[in-house]
DNA sequence: TCGTATTTTGCGGTTTTTTGCCTAATTTAA
DNA sequence: TTAAATTAGGCAAAAAACCGCAAAATACGA
């Protein structure tokens, strides 16, 4: 991995979780944590970010911030992380959306070489952000609620995949609402996901299992 | 290998990649690392990619927002307008992504009532943002550089549509690198779209034609 | 066609960059 | 206060870049 490439990935980090600490990173990206420190300080020294004793922040994120969302946010954060390391090169794994979903995408080692098929648009987006992994979307008429591709299509193209794995994302209007007629699409959508792979892995944070 | 032909497949495999290694390229070409360097160096002073310690980087991957974009939204603003002007009600549309088509989807009257089809995921989440519209996503792999579906899937869809409109922004990168080999999986959707319309509309502000 | 000028390429030696490890100093947390 | 974690600075090995040079390839003009 080059070095450019390195910092250029730390930035992204910082953004998506707008702190960082140093021994995630080295870890996520198999360098020594002095690289990592070496890395900051540059990127400090560039004004990039703002580092600090045990990793770095966000230049924008100095706003306060609200307890329940960052809580909420760790929890994700450390589930996305325990899913990540279930992941492993080479594998074809079928994922839906959700905020669990795009933890999970932030949370993949940077040189992770697997092949992601979604149907959600902003899971295609982060996916596609990480430097190595392969990202198809799959395509169909696109529902609005949650920015899933969901159609006969959708079904049909997912049944010709056979994947190693399923990751699915508890979505809060899953438990709140059961199925509601657009729902049923997605319904479908996650069923035939679960049916092409040989392993699902469900991910959401307890607060969803009210 | 002619010189100007090495450099052409360097270019080719950074579009595909987004970084090539010095060393890589010197074993897969059968030429000295020097070379390649001098190679890198060249097409660096070109300004079509970004040269690093140990290799290189796509020039697209980080130049993608700028303060140029802000200045020019005024004007892709006025065009988009113009555009949204011609789509009608009932018209089924293809479009492909790019800044001038986001602008134009937040242009489209909010009682608009078509259905678009695109490759652009980007363009995906914006057209579904509408009240009204229809999206359908073209699936595929997604090119990381463009953000856009591209393949043989993808334009195998495209060619089972008939559409009333095609819409294609003009990307700066298409003009300023002609077409490189990824470009040319971009190219090909391109070719698809306007084929499978009656009609075809490309919009672009006027600095891109340079 | 031939000879000359120019470009391109590879090679050896040197310099610079990058990286990991080590130890001492500093900070953090209990 | 003490123990653990983090950092800073020095050092060395490896990788990459740089430099000049000469051989090979190419272009050009007579």
């Amino acid at each position: 991995m080059l070095k450019k490439e390195r910092q250029e990935f730390i930035l992204h980090q910082l953004n998506l979780h707008n702190k960082i600490l140093c021994a995630d990173l080295s870890n996520k990206m198999g360098v020594s944590d002095d690289t990592i420190r070496r890395d900051l300080q540059e990127l400090a020294l560039e004004d990039k970010l703002i580092k600090v004793h045990g990793g770095a922040l966000s230049k924008s994120f100095h706003t306060a911030f609200d307890r329940k969302m960052v809580y909420n946010l760790e929890d994700k954060h450390i589930i996305a992380q325990k899913t990540a390391a279930l992941v492993q090169s080479g594998m074809y794994i079928l994922t839906s959306g959700g905020t669990s979903i795009l933890e999970f995408a932030k949370s993949l080692d940077s040189n992770l070489n697997a092949t992601f098929f979604t149907c959600s648009l902003n899971a295609a987006i982060e996916f596609a952000h990480h430097p190595s992994i392969e990202v198809v979307m799959i395509g169909d008429k696109v529902s609005k609620d949650s920015m899933l591709t969901t159609g006969a299509s959708a079904v049909q193209t997912i049944e010709s995949i056979q994947a190693d794995l399923c990751i699915l994302g508890i979505n809060s209007l899953d438990t709140q609402f059961g199925l509601s007629e657009n729902d049923w699409e997605v319904v479908q959508i996650k069923k035939a996901m679960i049916k092409a792979s040989k392993k699902t892995i469900c991910i959401g944070i307890s607060e969803k299992l009210n």
